[in-house]
DNA sequence: GGAATAGTGTCTTTCAGACACTATCTG
DNA sequence: CAGATAGTGTCTGAAAGACACTATTCC
């Protein structure tokens, strides 16, 4: 194999013959509902689950030469009942490689976040719980397994994506894009406090997002507003491009 | 397994026939030389391979019912030729996943990074090729395989713990190690140089690493000096306790 | 004293955080 | 006009970057 010596001859028909780990991607599935709403919210997506049974994250096997970004569209098909979205990436988080994890067989977890815009999960089996402020998921039970584990790395990721650093942040104003292309700041914001868990003041949060937007215009070059629901209509904004 | 439904009965034997994939360890393994030097180096161990023939990264299988860490120590071990160090752990970056990247076997490679003290590798087997400004190794051909992404993301990572963000660094001067548990300011300096690659201001560094430093006092309370080889000798620090 | 290195004082610039004010819409 | 939301000016404090000075050693 790439990462063995070569080969001798010979060798290769033992290669196959060597026990090898069951191979699962477990999925920490995140949303924001409710994003263009006036409390949009960080959700985890939850499965209950017999036998043993508690809430538990979607997973399933790595079938035979199949990619985890395949798997990981599969696990979404055949248990949560929805499509992957085009250009939606599984973030690895770790890999759960404790021999006795599963008493069937020798198994390894790969573990993953996946951030889906809400409109992706219409109709998915489980429940979407709220992530509390401290990160964790708000449930009587404590999630199954070494899957509370994979929801906190999966949100530290998350909310480290969505902190400003000014020169650090990928220029991104939603990476994970709970949005659509087009919102306000004040939508962006209610995005941003969703994710982080925090209230951001308004001011400050508009001046560090400014490199990073660009006001949406009209054939004729005007800006174009929100229609306000109460008072002044605000300025509708997309992704600046790349500098 | 933890990640499917429950098994239905007489399912169980059925588990371990479906095919699995080889899942190798590979590392990506960093080092600092001479970290008391006048120019400490990062370096990477590199060695050389046939069939095909090129500078490769150490890796092997992850033998049955082995964890990652297990793997890591064993590949050392046979590879390398030398001994893992208690404490040190593998870092997870990357999972590859392509199934035609080894065209012997359906492989996965679970790719790590791995920082020692130059300590530990005396008398290792490969080369210790330095890392230059811009990330990449000093070597006349590219890395072979996806080894040169691993390459890439390890020392991204390491530069990451060693930038210091004055509140989101882990409260650790020389968070992987290279030097010993006492040093000076400029030795400690040294070593974040050669780590990012960068020079660094003085005083700057001495202000930005005191939260974090503690001097090393003998049996009367008395700072500890260095031996100064020329010059005024330098107070001796170690990690200060957390706060 | 001179060379070399250790260590500190301080100025400037930048920027996050916070407050307050002005602007523009609906009813 | 009142209420509500959008957007901006500005002050303050913290901290990074840069410069310069003082301190202590060996020769």
């Amino acid at each position: 194999m790439l990462s063995d010596n070569p080969p001798e001859p010979g060798r290769r028909a033992g290669l196959d013959a060597f026990p090898r780990p069951g191979v699962t991607v477990d999925l920490a599935v995140l949303t924001v509902t409710d994003p263009y709403g006036d409390r949009p919210e960080l959700r985890l997506l939850v499965q209950e689950r017999t036998a043993p049974s508690g809430p538990a994250l979607p997973g399933g096997f790595m079938r035979e030469r199949w990619t985890v970004a395949r798997t990981t569209a599969d696990v979404l098909e055949r248990k949560v009942g929805i499509t992957l979205p085009e250009g939606v990436r599984p973030r690895l988080l770790r890999v759960f490689d404790d021999p006795d994890r599963d008493d069937r067989t020798w198994a390894l977890s790969v573990a993953h976040a996946l951030c889906l815009p809400e409109r992706a999960l219409a109709g998915a089996r489980g429940e979407l719980v709220p992530i509390r402020e401290d990160g964790r998921p708000d449930l009587p039970a404590p999630l199954l397994f070494d899957h509370g584990t994979i929801v906190a790395d999966a949100v530290a990721g998350l909310r480290e994506r969505y902190e400003i650093r000014q020169r650090f942040v990928d220029s991104r104003p939603d990476p994970d894009g709970f949005l659509d292309a087009e919102f306000t700041l004040l939508q962006l914001r209610r995005v941003h406090e969703a994710v982080v868990g925090d209230e951001l003041h308004k001011d400050n949060f508009a001046r560090r997002m400014q490199p990073f937007l660009a006001p949406v215009t009209d054939g004729d070059g005007e800006v174009v507003l929100s229609t306000a629901q109460r008072g002044r209509p605000a300025r509708l904004f997309r992704r600046a491009p790349e500098r």
